[in-house]
DNA sequence: GCTTTTAATTTGTATGCACATATAACCTTT
DNA sequence: AAAGGTTATATGTGCATACAAATTAAAAGC
């Protein structure tokens, strides 16, 4: 019988942490006592304050001990789906449909030589859902020339296809311009919700995109 | 000598799946075989597995195996600073400044007998930065009647003074009210940033924010 | 007093082993 | 063939031990 898991050791810990039994900024007994205390091998409490130090909470150096974080930084993990996974989640039926698509010469900071261009919209249930417009770096992943842009989005042929070392994501507000206004069905100088996600396999750039949420988008996450 | 730390493999495993060595859906060797491959013990090659999965990009399963996923989640982890921080770090002057505290009965959702309202202006370099709407549950951190929110901004206090269990951070995008844009210098109907965040200890409602950023504003994060 | 070296302490990691747990695959029964 | 039970297998976890690495604290040297 296994009186501790790791799990249970971390929740312990927590509550004790809830609880302010340790102050902010005060240090823990070490690992070795600690352990003694639950009744468990030094490894397995390694583990549980591994976890709870990855999550912000403790704050951790050899030699020095281990303390309670003074400004547990508090991190929210977003979710970034695929935009027909995200329509469909809520029950309604995805649609897409490709606007536009040429190559043209991108801002200079993404690359100097001409690159797919995209513009695209995604219905949920008829409804506009979000704008799309992309870049997309044909030298880096050469495959996407060929790809079936109508059937398929590139934001999932992409996650697909593409792998990448690096990635950037932005969210922001802006008013809609008349153009996307439009598209979208807001009246014009709506507000609208924008992610900007940029991808790079090691120096090479991906792509760049640019979408755009009816004002009613919000992105949500637990802390 | 070490020859290798679960890190490294991880590392060499994360090239393996982006140079494709095992396509989207595909099973891997079991453990005993990959520790054996690289010359390390199971648990080591355990370690580096796991962290790989939690990060999405592999699903495992007991007794059917290792995948690579097909659809790995892209996760991105959003830092959410205090305000004096995110201003003092961007080497500006941080001033803050209360515009109302009053005891008033709150949204039903959130609680039934009366909590405190606040409203502040949060400064950077005397520009306008962020305005702040907040319920405060007083009856779950009674403390808060007594604090000094003229000097301290409630959000910080609270992050220092007051422990949650659960919390829910929300990123939207709206235009300004009327009132909204001249406190924060914009025009009418400009688009601003919203972040809403409330949190929970245990099933008593603590803090409800609403933080209204200028439409500048833009919250980054790397995948 | 200041700098450099050394030692001590605490967390971090690797290993071998054992057993727990989930579940896919197989077998039995009807 | 369908339902239910059993077995085999891959991952998940716990433990004892040993050593590695970081870094604070103490000692030594100037």
């Amino acid at each position: 019988m296994t009186r501790h898991s790791w799990n249970s050791i971390k929740d312990l810990v927590m509550e004790k942490l809830n609880a302010r039994h340790w102050l902010p900024g005060e240090k823990l007994p070490n690992e070795e006592m600690m352990a003694r205390d639950y009744g468990v091998a030094r490894t397995t409490l390694n583990r549980a304050l591994r976890e709870i130090a990855k999550e912000g909470y403790l704050i951790r150096r050899r030699k020095a001990g281990t303390f309670v974080a003074t400004h547990p930084v508090r991190r929210a993990v977003v979710n970034i789906p695929i935009i027909r996974h995200e329509v469909e989640a809520s029950g309604k039926a995805y649609q897409y449909r490709l606007l536009e698509q040429e190559m043209r010469l991108p801002p200079a900071k993404l690359e100097t030589r001409p690159c797919l261009y995209l513009r695209a919209m995604h219905y949920a249930d008829d409804a506009a859902y979000a704008l799309e417009e992309r870049w997309i770096n044909p030298h880096a992943t050469p495959d996407i020339l060929t790809a079936p842009l109508d059937d398929i989005s590139a934001n999932e042929w992409l996650v697909l296809n593409t792998p990448f070392s690096r990635g950037l994501v932005g969210f922001s507000a802006a008013n809609a311009t008349d153009e996307q206004a439009d598209l979208l069905g807001l009246r014009p100088d709506a507000a609208v919700f924008i992610v900007n996600r940029e991808t790079w396999q090691d120096e090479a750039f991906i792509t760049n995109a640019h979408i755009i949420y009816t004002n009613t988008y919000r992105v949500e996450s637990y802390l």
